[in-house]
RNA sequence: ACAACAGUUCGUUCUGUCGCUGGCAAAGACGCCGCAUGCGGCGUCUCCACCAGAGGAAAGUCGGGACAACACAGAGCACCAUGCUUCCUAACGGGAAGGAUCCCGGGAUAUAAAGGCCCGGGAGACAGAAAGUGCCACAGAAAAUGACUACCUCCGGGAAAAGAUGCACCCCGGUGCAUCACCCCGGCAGGAAAAGGUGAAAACGCGGUGUAAGAGACCACGGUCCGGCCGGGUGAUCGGCCGGAGGGGUAAACCUCAUGGGUUGAAAGACCAAGUAUACCGGCUGUUAAGGGUUGCUCGCCCGAUGCCGGAGGGUAGGUCGCUAAAGCCUGCCGGCGACGGCAGGCUCAGAUAAAUGACAGAAUUAAACAAAAUCCUGCUUACAGAACUGUUGUUUCU
RNA sequence: GGCCCCAUAGCUCAACUGAAUAGAGUAGCUGACUACGGAUCAGCAGGUUGGGGGUUUGAAUCCCUCUGGGGUCA
């Protein structure tokens, strides 16, 4: 099982995110809010994503790079749920999750809630998929 | 040894597993080219290893630059900034050393007081108020050509018991009249700035002479300011002598003087690729031009037929460079009180572009403070657990 | 990343080039009016002028610095 997090695996282009955060579908899992969208990319990855801590909630770079690092490190350790769930399908998605929380979460919360809304990606891939 | 203050330096480390960004070269895949047909070259991608990977403040964006574009010919006005001296620096509103002023503490001398002198510590945007304008509430006579009270002179009036002088009468000490002094009231009069409750601030301080009353009007002592000469110092300035002045404060009020500043900032800018609309509406002009050109204005300057300007709208939002070898860092020596500079040797130390330094476990002391590069450098300011060193002061113990 | 602006009573705003009690509307409290409430009338309270420092006799105002908030630039 790969545990990479590579440019590949991360949403880069301007203009996609522009069409994510426009016309996505959103649910919220505590202390993050999800928006993701089902789009045909140039590569051969099931996923990509961002991560965003606003600066609203989190006036220092240091803390928003903290919480920013904690999510992305959840996310490697365990994207292979989500892409498990892809191969096969042939479909791809694009998904934004942002941290709406107000104070700074140990690393263990957000593991698990990090894998309680991969699951719920999951769930909405399955109904488009069937 | 402990505590306080000041300054300087540092500001987590190691091991294992997984992961991120850049570099490097070996290997592999793909594409192109050359031919000697399975080898070479070039480009892109992947990738085992290896190497490097946030700060003293990276922060605030406060000051100054480098660099870039614009119109980096030029002139004037306006505007802005700075303001003791010398030095450091690429430059600065930064720094070093010094000077004067002010404040605090102590001491000596002297005494009417203020002040000055010596020692120690501290502070500040520290040019000019003697070029001009403005302002200085309330209180107070008056806040800057000072005159309200009180004072003096002059003028007018009043009063009269007592005073002085002169004249007259009675007749030998009295009476009457006039004038003066004293007293009171008044004045579009003058003098004076000494006393006066106020105020943040009151027209050099104090003592005398002088005068109608008074006053730096004059004198002694002291203090402030200006100019000249002599001496010390690169200079600010200090000391001495001579001459003069008497002038409230405020320039982080306008201002004056001196010095400096063109404007805009890497979203600056250069190149490549892709794509769209040479469409629509309104306005303007014919070469001695309309109009335009990231300077506040005027002049000047430049562009100006593939017409220009404005409105509304359409397209793109990818890549390369700028982008890190620099006013660079470390060590040693030399010069300088110091900031700093010079010489020699060595080193190469993040370069991302939705944006990289993390997570977990263990150990050292245990959980480690403040806090994240975005073109770069330099200073300032602000935040900050802990550690080390140096100096000063105080207390205690020992010799 | 650069540039610019703002902060005054619980709320919305004044106070012009410094002048001594910082003012108005609304909200609040008390009383009057009313059978009761609203409206109205009278009165009261409410401010470290965002924090700190400086200039000045005197600062909401002028200067410096910090904090918080907002705007703008391909």
């Amino acid at each position: 099982m790969k545990q990479t997090f590579s440019k590949e695996e991360r949403l880069c282009s301007h203009r996609l995110i522009g069409i994510l955060f426009s016309k996505g579908h959103t649910f919220h899992q505590k202390p993050f809010r999800v928006t993701w969208k089902h789009e045909s990319l140039d590569f051969p990855t099931p996923v990509q994503v961002l991560m965003s801590v606003p600066k609203y909630n989190f006036r220092k770079a240091v803390h928003r790079n903290l919480i920013r690092r904690r999510m992305k490190e959840a996310y490697r350790l365990n994207k292979q749920l989500l892409y498990d769930s892809f191969t096969g399908t042939g479909t791809q998605m694009i998904c934004a999750i942002t941290y709406t929380g107000k104070e700074i979460v140990d690393y263990d919360l957000i593991d698990a809630k990090i894998i309680l809304l991969l699951q719920r990606l999951i769930e909405e891939n399955e109904k488009v998929t069937g």
